[in-house]
This record gives structure tokens, sequence and C-alpha cells, in this order.
DNA sequence: TTTCATGTTCAGCA
DNA sequence: GTGCTGAACATGAA
């Protein structure tokens, strides 16, 4: 499921809960938990008033504290009847006899209480969603290290929502590799690069995240290493970089 | 059977 | 402090 268009339907698919009371909550899996299961349960009883979302991290603001959900890396959210499926972590059940199940079969994900979402975005070091972020931030992020540029874009607490495949196509758009020093990159670089990622992530959502219904020309549609770049013909290639496997064409994004 | 995966965190080390 | 590597978490798909 889980970069930042993924996080973002699963946000919008939560509106309908707003005005919805929770009943009681189950926890089948605790070891998804990222607070103590007793600080869920004091949410019962409490109101769902707004769905939040700040990079990959969902929050969903009750008349007092939130609930925060992490979806990992196969978190899904199912609404409706109540699921039998072996995967369910943690279960809601509304006031209107409705459930939200949190299925996620790695468990990787994280489901808590914030009282504020400030309060966890502090804790969590969490940085500016990708989506807001302005090219001066931005830029300040990027140029103000040495490391790989496709670390920075990775890392939640510079910019929070890029997730491996999404950091790809934006260098893959730019024509950068995947190794470049932040501080290396040009004004004009670093001025392509915040458009491309962002560009990438609202076509990404215009389509469902249905990557089937993207351009050709993009690289999420051919990502394997070996095969043919959807520019140039020439083979795309894959290094590791910050423990995550980088696809990109060597030609295209030369060093 | 083995390898790899859209994520995050932490220990260990240079 | 900076930054890199590897491991850990647990399961399923290729």
């Amino acid at each position: 499921m889980p970069e930042l268009p993924e996080v973002e339907l699963v946000r919008r698919s939560l509106l309908p809960l707003r005005g919805r009371r929770i009943g009681s909550i189950e926890i089948l899996h605790p070891s998804i938990l990222s607070t103590p299961a007793k600080l869920l349960e004091t949410t019962a009883g409490r109101r769902i008033v707004e769905v939040r979302r700040r990079g990959k991290q969902l929050f969903i603001l009750l008349e007092e504290g939130a609930i925060t959900l992490h979806l990992g890396m196969t978190g899904q959210v199912r609404l409706g009847a109540e699921s039998q499926d072996k995967h369910v972590a943690v279960r809601l059940r509304f006031d209107d006899g409705s459930y939200l199940n949190y299925v996620d079969p790695r468990r990787f994900g994280a489901v808590g209480y914030a009282t504020a979402i400030e309060d966890f975005v502090k804790d969590h070091r969490l940085g500016e969603d990708i989506l807001e972020i302005g090219l001066e931030p931005f830029s300040r992020q990027v140029k103000g290290s040495r490391r790989a540029i496709k670390t920075i874009l990775l890392d939640q607490g510079k910019m929070a929502g890029l997730g491996n495949l999404y950091a790809d196509e934006a260098l893959f758009q730019t024509y950068l590799h995947p190794l470049r020093p932040g501080i290396s990159l040009s004004e004009q670089e670093t001025r392509a690069l915040w458009r491309a990622a962002r560009r990438v992530l609202r076509r990404s959502l215009s389509v469902g995240t249905d990557f089937s219904q993207l351009p050709g020309t993009y690289l999420l549609r051919h990502r394997a290493k070996g095969r043919p770049c959807p520019r140039c013909r020439g083979r795309l290639d894959s290094l590791v970089v910050g423990g995550r496997t980088s696809i990109f064409c060597p030609s295209c994004q030369a060093v």
C-alpha cells in the first residue's frame, strides 16, 4: 500500500467516518501498537471529527486526542463489516454497528494514541509534507547535506511522504543519479526535483495509484533491473542506497 | 528453497 | 555531530 498517494486515498476513504462515535476497540495483534493499549482504549465513546495526513502518517482526530495510524509496508483499512481475516490487527466498532478493520500481514504498521498531532510530529521528528513544502525549505534540506540525494528524499524528518518508488521516479524524471550528494545539486536541478516529486505524487493520485494508467514514460511502469529505459532504451540498473534498492537508468542519470 | 518487497528504528562503527 | 551498514520486525509472492 503505502507511500503518500496510497495513504492519501486511505485518508479520503475514512472521511465518511466523521461524526461516528467509537464504541469498542479490539486489539488482535498487540505488536503493532505504538502506545500502550490502555491509551488507545480510552478513545472508546469519543466521536471522530476529522481525518488528517502528514507524509505517510494518518491521524483520526477525535473530540479529544487522535488515533495515529501508519500503514507500514502492507497495512490496509477495511470499512464496513467485521473482517475475519487473520491479519486484522486492530478493529474499531462504531456506534452505528459498522467496523474499521486494520489489516496488516507483515505487521510493520503502527496504531496508537496521541494527545495532539503537533506532539506526535515533534516526538517522531516528522518533516513537512512533501506536497506542502515550499521550494525554499526543500532546497535548504537538499543543499544542506552531503548525503546521497536519494537518502535525503527518503528521510521522513526532512520531508515526509516520499518512499522508495516515488523517490526513484522523481530522480528519473529529473535525470539525477541517486547517489548525487545533495549539496552538489544546482539551483536548477533542485527546483526541477522539487517540481518532479510533487508532480509524480499528484499524477499517481489522479489515477487512483493505478500504475498501469500512468504514462509509459514513467519509470514506475518499468521498474526492474535489466529492462529497457522508457526514454533511451538503455538497460536499467539497480543500486542499494540507504538500504533500499534504487532502480535507475545509468545513461540518463549519469553521476 | 531462496530471495526480495511501496517502511521505520536502532545498534555499532568510522 | 555526521553518515553509513546491517539487522530486526513478519509474511507472502515470485
